[in-house]
DNA sequence: GCGACAG
DNA sequence: ATCTTGTCGC
């Protein structure tokens, strides 16, 4: 949605934000609307700045290819000074202003998007890859790392791959997944324009090893080696 | 009123 | 998220 309103992305305050997410959420798909087998797939993360600069945040786009092994296809990145705090339930306001550019800076659009963090398992159901997928027009995908709202359902099996799901007010909002064994499990959800349970299946069809898919891992490492650099004592 | 609370 | 080395376990 390239004519997404102002208030989507930077609301003046909290409340005009809460109103914004109503209406992202009311435009949010929950239907599959992408491509069967996306070849094109971006990861993307926000980690704060280098040391010393507390108050900026850094994003960073990973656009990986199918097939092609672990070697990113290009990366985007982006710095600076967020116009949000973070206030639980509001992050994509902090985030996402930060997000668009960096894929901006990707030299092909990526058919599906994964995002660190919540996706419909929010409590207006417009967590970050929600309101980005609605903004950036893109297919997303939600892959946090710990509950926002919810309680799973049942017991997760110790294996990898064992699956609870994670439900609110009487309702399934997330999976609860357990990516690795001897590791927290992940909370998917649908972001925009992808079901839960194909949600579900690209993560498992991207994981490699470890406990994040690799387009969300590889954005998140990226970005703590660009601030190592920012800092001097950067890696090769 | 109190506790919970993505990154 | 971030402050941070070694350490316990498969």
């Amino acid at each position: 949605m390239t004519d997404a309103p102002q208030d989507w992305i930077h609301p003046p305050d909290l409340d005009a934000a809460r109103t914004a997410q109503h209406a992202i959420a009311a435009r949010a798909e929950a239907a599959d609307r992408l491509p069967h087998e996306p070849r094109l797939v971006a990861g993307v993360d926000c980690a704060g700045a280098a040391r010393g600069r507390p108050d900026r945040l850094r994003a960073m786009a990973v656009l990986l290819e199918r097939g092609t092994g672990p070697r990113p296809l290009a990366t985007g990145l982006v710095e600076g000074v967020p116009a949000f705090r973070y206030v639980p339930g509001f992050l994509g306001f902090r985030e996402i202003p930060f997000i668009l550019e960096a894929l901006a800076g990707l030299p092909r659009r990526p058919e599906l998007v994964l995002v660190d963090g919540h996706g419909l398992s929010h409590p207006r159901g417009c967590g970050t890859a929600t309101h980005l997928g609605v903004v950036a027009d893109l297919p997303t995908i939600g892959v946090a790392k710990s509950i926002l709202v919810g309680r799973p359902e049942g017991e997760l099996g110790q294996e990898a791959g064992s699956q609870v799901p994670l439900v609110w007010k009487g309702r399934q909002i997330a999976t609860v997944l357990r990516s690795k064994r001897g590791v927290n499990p992940l909370f998917v959800s649908s972001g925009h324009r992808v079901s839960l349970n194909t949600a579900v299946r690209h993560v498992l069809d991207w994981l490699a090893g470890y406990r994040l898919p690799e387009p969300t891992r590889l954005a998140d490492k990226l970005a703590g080696e660009a601030r190592q650099v920012a800092e001097g004592t950067g890696p090769p």
